[in-house]
DNA sequence: TTCTAGATAGGAATGATTCTCATTGACAAG
DNA sequence: CTTGTCAATGAGAATCATTCCTATCTAGAA
């Protein structure tokens, strides 16, 4: 996809094409990845020097309510996820690295290479009965 | 289990039975329950006026480090879950309030009363190939 | 080319967690 | 029971991620 689509899908959107948001999308939506606030920031700084942390921050959260990404706050960490189909995750509890997770039915020993797996556990998100009514 | 008792155990653990930690044994490990250094440390201030969030911290990374507790960091918030055998969670997106999730056969739309859930997802921890390494 | 609402940069503010260190106190030894 | 030592605590500073605030700037419509 070329500069020029990445700008006709955010004008779509309802969103200025800033030169901040094509490169981010050029960078997070062109392939299924994970991307941290910070990352994002310097991988935009490496082509648009003066970028702001905040932008990162405040574009990733854009992507997030256009439902272009997904959230996922893992320890003390945020990470958005272009890969927005339903998928597991695997988290290095020690410096935070974030993989997916083969499905269900692949051997969960077998299948991530290098990793030693200490705990695998299913967490449902939601709103709970209180922050429902209000 | 008495406080007798609780003494008897940090000792056994090679921790030196302070107030501090006898009173964080009783509430955290008396029954399964979820719980924040905050929670903690509100919990032992109420009966020991003076403890410092600091100690609650730090007791609660004691216990973790014998398998007394397992951590639980979701959602810019770490919990400590005196519930050590394998289980799943429910957290809300909006105010961080976890509970445990019924086991996979229930079904899950229904169990959990008065929640709205938005997502399921598997999450393995374990320790990266380069963290392993180190 | 002009105008304006929305976007950005930068810095301050917030919150959770960790670090540092002087003081205190648990408990082993006498 | 008294004493000495080393771990534990409390207090505050430091760190890190994230959000808030606001003056300035600019994309894109007119």
């Amino acid at each position: 996809m070329q500069r020029r689509d990445w700008q006709k899908r955010l004008q779509q959107a309802g969103l200025r094409a800033t030169p901040q948001r094509v490169l981010a999308a050029e960078l997070v939506l062109a392939r299924a990845r994970h991307i941290t606030p910070q990352q994002l920031h310097a991988e935009l700084a490496a082509r648009l020097p003066g970028v702001s942390l905040n932008t990162a921050y405040q574009i990733l959260q854009q992507f997030e309510a256009l439902g272009w990404v997904r959230r996922l706050a893992l320890g003390a960490r945020t990470w958005f996820d272009s890969n927005t189909t339903p998928h597991d995750h695997l988290v290095c509890t020690r410096c935070g690295r974030m993989e997916d997770l083969p499905p269900e039915q692949a051997q969960l020993s077998s299948v991530p290479q290098g990793w030693r797996i200490t705990r695998v556990m299913r967490i449902a998100e939601g709103l709970c009965p209180r922050c429902l009514s209000r």
